[in-house]
DNA sequence: TCAATTTTAATTGCACACAATCAAACATTG
DNA sequence: CAATGTTTGATTGTGTGCAATTAAAATTGA
């Protein structure tokens, strides 16, 4: 009976290794620079191959829409899609029914970086080396997860 | 039998509703967000609470330790801990015996913090809605994951 | 119609995050 | 003990993230 019984300072709670956040806020950032070396080559960013992601599935998309999809706001987008404009993967446009909206719209060398980074998702699986079925498990917990949060 | 059976574009793999690594990014930043509300009345930042519950488990913590235990780089600790030290949270100093290492102590406004920020996991996990057992599974696999990838 | 409200992207300001580089100081080795 | 190499924190530069504010345009409601 050496354990404390009175509500100390010791608080389990606010122990590091007892949180839920601290080990997916490090296993985020870890994954992201898991994909750097890959990603590099291509001279592509995270979030920016996060934003091709969505462009090669939609083609067009206004700065709103890929702030849905990604769940980010256009304070992170627009300086992020300036970026990817100078390098001509796409392009930002006036919506001309909606002089508020900018439209996304995928160009040739943006299409092009499709086949180059085809390769990327096997690789990280292979470096994460989770078995099917606990990714598929991780991948649901983690849906779960987004979906009370969001 | 208008699908496509070439091996065309739609790569399902890179599809963003397939990604792990996406759900996990969003969920890392909306985790953060959650925190927010609770860190703001504390006028702390999310990585500055993560720093705290490193400090209120062990006083004395180098700046190397202490990105040891939090997966930081200096580059990202330095600024974080000099507008810490502001705050009369922790003291920097160089170890005497090292000139190069800079020990980072836990100031008593710092401890004070410990108190009032008891509730927060609580009110974390209520908001977060998870099953213990679905908290425990997560936490688990998490951790597999980040000792994988550092 | 036309004033008030809402929607939207941009802007601003602050705080991470990290790669690359640097400089100082410690450690090692001959 | 001196030359060399390593460790360490700081610095610099780039790129997110996001809250708060702004400005423009569309929508709504009397």
């Amino acid at each position: 009976m050496s354990e404390q019984t009175s509500f100390s300072a010791d608080n389990e709670w606010q122990k590091l290794e007892n949180q839920l956040c601290f080990p997916i806020y490090a296993v985020s950032r870890l994954l992201t620079k898991a994909y750097q070396p890959y990603l590099q080559t291509l001279d592509l960013t995270y979030p920016q191959y996060l934003v091709l992601l969505a462009l090669w599935e939609h083609e067009n998309l206004t700065v709103k829409e890929l702030g849905e999809k990604l769940l980010l706001d256009s304070g992170t987008l627009t300086p992020l899609l300036k970026r990817m404009e100078q390098k001509q993967w796409l392009s930002r446009r006036r919506d001309p029914r909606d002089e508020r909206s900018v439209i996304i719209t995928l160009l040739p060398a943006g299409r092009a970086l499709q086949q180059q980074a085809c390769q990327v998702p096997h690789q990280l699986l292979d470096k994460m080396g989770l078995a099917p079925a606990e990714f598929e498990a991780l991948r649901l917990q983690l849906q779960t997860l987004l979906t009370r949060l969001s």
